[in-house]
DNA sequence: CCGGGCAACTTGTCAATGACTAGATCGCGG
DNA sequence: CCGCGATCTAGTCATTGACAAGTTGCCCGG
């Protein structure tokens, strides 16, 4: 293995981005450190500092990039016709198989929360959100409900905390969702 | 002001938990410093370690404090006749007004999830919400949904996400737990 | 083709932190 | 009155985030 990392690594914004999506899934966002990074993507203790500024710049791209990945997810199955329900599935399933962004979108202690790019992403998708409870009666409490009960879920199975139940956690959703909203 | 601290404080112990509660209250989790408590309680900076061991054990300290008291407010409205909405409500104003606790309670990787005091307090706790909906058809279902509604509208009104309603959050969650639990 | 400018990356440094060790001080039981 | 253990202090070390200054190599204008 003599190949010899160019002085430029390519895409290490990227990189970072990605190695600090797996730290995080280990160890939480807690069990981050800049430096660690760096080291895992093979560059010195300062190179990723100059794509994120600083450890909250870091954690905001990744927060950028949740917020938008979780607008598309929203976006597209509400496109494909789904319903509520569909939505609070989705919004379990972005939470589950990306579990790095979703802890870090909320704790707004930890980044710059008026990035614009974040804000933007932000926006995009609480209206993918608000846009599923539309057609209900009361349609600002509906959304609050809908809101809370399928982030609650995802917070508390992520956690560990639901994890007793022997369902796969998109079904049992569905489960709990369908009472809240019956068809 | 001569008055010179002993050299023994007194209670160290609850001094420190109560400056690290103002501490997260201000800065959330992340920003809390075993050496900046030692400062605002006026000890030396390996003080409080030998209280709590390690900042993890700080932390513990604190996440099982906030369940015992979360499972004495669901004890009280419980035993005062309450019903599931009751309970959502405490649960709710217990998140909003130990915003520190709760915050480091939902947070695992913070802490030793295997301490004993904390391991009782938070069974206590489930059990407490439990109870409540042991009358209700499937409680197994509905033990999750409860939990899920109050438990993301607690989180998601203490990060702001839902501040933008005028409502007082009690209010608000009573409301939106009628809708899933109708008398 | 080539030279300068600029972004990407490195090395070095500083203050602050968590964790550890050894030692000082105090209070309580015998 | 003594000593012994709990409580707190003081000193140290590795590590971290942030910053400053230097290096490298790509790209664009001439």
């Amino acid at each position: 293995m003599t190949t010899q990392r160019p002085y430029h690594h390519g895409d290490l914004r990227r990189a970072v981005l990605d190695a600090a999506v797996e730290a995080i899934t280990e160890h939480g966002p807690a069990g981050v450190g800049l430096r660690d990074l760096a080291r895992r993507v093979g560059v010195s203790h300062a190179g990723p500092v100059h794509h994120f500024k600083d450890k909250a710049g870091l954690l905001t791209a990744l927060a950028a990039e949740g917020f938008a990945l979780l607008a598309d997810e929203l976006g597209t199955t509400a496109s494909a016709g789904g319903d509520i329900v569909d939505l609070g599935a989705a919004y379990v399933r972005f939470a589950v198989e990306h579990r790095a962004h979703f802890e870090v979108m909320f704790r707004p202690d930890l980044y710059h929360g008026d990035d614009p790019a974040l804000v933007e992403a932000r926006d995009r998708a609480g209206a993918a959100l608000a846009d599923g409870v539309a057609d209900r009666p009361d349609p600002e409490l509906a959304s609050v409900a809908a809101w809370s009960l399928v982030h609650g879920f995802a917070t508390l199975w992520n956690t560990g905390a639901l994890s007793r139940a022997d369902r796969e956690p998109e079904a049992l959703v569905r489960a709990v969702a369908g009472r809240l909203f019956p068809a």
